[in-house]
RNA sequence: CGGGGUAUGGUGUAACGGUAGCAUACUUGCUUUGGGAGCAAGCAGUCCCAGUUCAAAUCUGGGUACCCCGACCA
């Protein structure tokens, strides 16, 4: 993409109304626009990254027999009412039509997919089942925070599994549990399973997978040693104490943000909604479910908090929007660097790079901070000083090293790194 | 929802109750070109509704929006 036909543009302050991180730098970079307190559209920038994330997601749920469907997220009341949801979730937001006809938005969707999977799943022969979906939901929030980390409208991968047995439950909860290391693994971050109360709707203890930032809302204690983690919400969970689990480390207290959730919810949906299938005996028996969750706008906000410095954004290459930032330094002659550099945009274009290519007629000062800001993670300078020398100059985004490569030698990089 | 704060061109900010100024962005022209360039000209603003006053961005009341702390957090 030529950088001077993206529609979007770069700012040198935030708006006044953004403290997060998270959101000044995605709107100074052009990354997200916001709407209201907890609302954001996403930019062409932003909606590469959002999209890379959820098809991390994706291929990691298609990896452990996941099916994607796409669910509505406009619902009828009388689903909501069949489970108590209606008056019990607060966060529930209702509307009225001119009709006076009473709808719910989604803000979860076990309303929704309960009554498709019970469509389905009449023999014990259709089970085990995972369905899940990457899209938005709408929670009725008393005080939208921290940017793109607690909105009201957010990017949700929600998913369900219906099982035979608690046995068959468990080790899919597991498996599970796996896939959703691997997925914040490959965003580059570093997740700890938290242990947490199981919310209004479960008893059981449930799963949380924390990020360790300030720009959290949860305090869990920790491990040093081994992977033990508490969300302090627990009773048992508390700083200075020895750890349970292995016992040689010493409990640390820290922030963090909630970025995905693993719940058991037993029989209560399929229960509600009276939806049995039929065992190898023919007689009826309620499946047990388990739901599991991925804030994919909250996870990219966290990524924003954790990889970032002074200068901008410091994009992992997985999540990145673009793999090189292409900058062309036209320079008073210009002489054939507009030439070349387009040259390469081309070449690398067709390789399958996905490049972002700065060729617009303004100062290098500003293409250079734009590109921090931005925080594409290979930035390729084009001038008459990398022609003279016959070289690209290659720098790290997230280093800061620089180095002087031939074209080949810049290929073969991206194709490691990539 | 309780508490606190804020509201001025697109963005960031000044202005004792007395001419709304600066920066940036944008438009035009010329110069400039390896870390957010210079000169000149131009476009563009006091959240809304009342009130006080000769006069309100400024004071008062109400509303709305946004931010922060807390509570809440399927």
């Amino acid at each position: 993409m030529k950088q001077s036909n993206l529609f979007t543009k770069t700012r040198k302050e935030a708006p006044s109304d953004e403290i997060a991180k998270n959101a000044q730098l995605l709107i100074r970079g052009g990354f997200i626009h916001k709407e209201m307190a907890g609302v954001y559209s996403y930019l062409p920038l932003g909606l590469r990254t959002l999209t890379k994330i959820e098809n991390i997601i994706r291929e990691e749920m298609d990896a452990i027999g996941g099916q994607e469907i796409r669910m509505a997220t406009l619902h009828p009341s009388e689903k909501w009412k069949q489970t108590g949801g209606w008056d019990a979730v607060d966060v529930l937001f209702k509307l009225q039509s001119r009709t006076e006809k009473e709808y719910a938005l989604g803000q979860s969707e076990e309303e929704i997919v309960t009554p498709i999977a019970q469509e389905y799943a009449n023999s014990y022969k259709d089970l085990p089942v995972a369905i899940y979906q990457i899209g938005q939901k709408y929670r009725d929030e008393l005080r939208a925070k921290s940017g793109i980390m607690r909105g009201r409208e957010f990017g949700m991968k929600d998913m369900y599994s219906f099982h035979e047995s608690q046995e068959d439950f468990e080790r899919f909860y597991a498996v599970t549990k796996e896939a959703y290391l691997r997925v914040f693994k490959r965003t580059g971050l570093d997740a700890k399973v938290t242990e947490a109360a199981g919310g209004s709707f479960s008893e059981k203890i449930s799963y949380e997978f924390m990020v360790l930032t300030d720009a959290g809302e949860d305090d869990i204690v920790y491990c040093p040693f081994c992977t033990h983690c508490a969300n302090t919400e627990i009773a048992k969970a508390e700083a200075g104490g020895s750890c349970p689990k292995c016992g040689k480390g010493t409990l640390a207290k820290a922030r963090a943000a909630e970025v995905g959730n693993v719940f058991d919810l037993g029989v209560k949906y399929p229960k509600a909604f009276n939806f049995t299938y039929k065992d190898k005996e023919g007689k009826e028996q309620t499946p047990i479910v388990g739901c599991y969750g991925i804030g994919t706008t909250r996870l990219m906000g966290t990524i924003v908090e954790v990889f970032s410095d002074e200068k901008g954004m410091v994009w992992p290459e997985s999540v990145a929007p673009f793999n090189v930032h292409l900058v062309s330094l036209l320079g008073a002659e210009g002489g054939n660097v507009k030439v070349e550099a387009d040259k390469l945009y081309e070449t690398l274009t067709k390789k399958g790079v996905e490049v972002l290519y700065d060729d617009r007629d303004v100062r290098p000062g500003e293409k250079f901070a734009d590109s921090d800001l931005i925080g594409i993670p290979t930035r390729v300078v084009v001038s008459e000083k990398t022609l003279a020398q016959g070289k690209l100059e290659v720098k790290s985004r997230k280093t800061g090293t620089v180095s002087m490569l031939s074209e080949a030698e810049l290929l073969n990089q991206l194709s490691i790194v990539r």
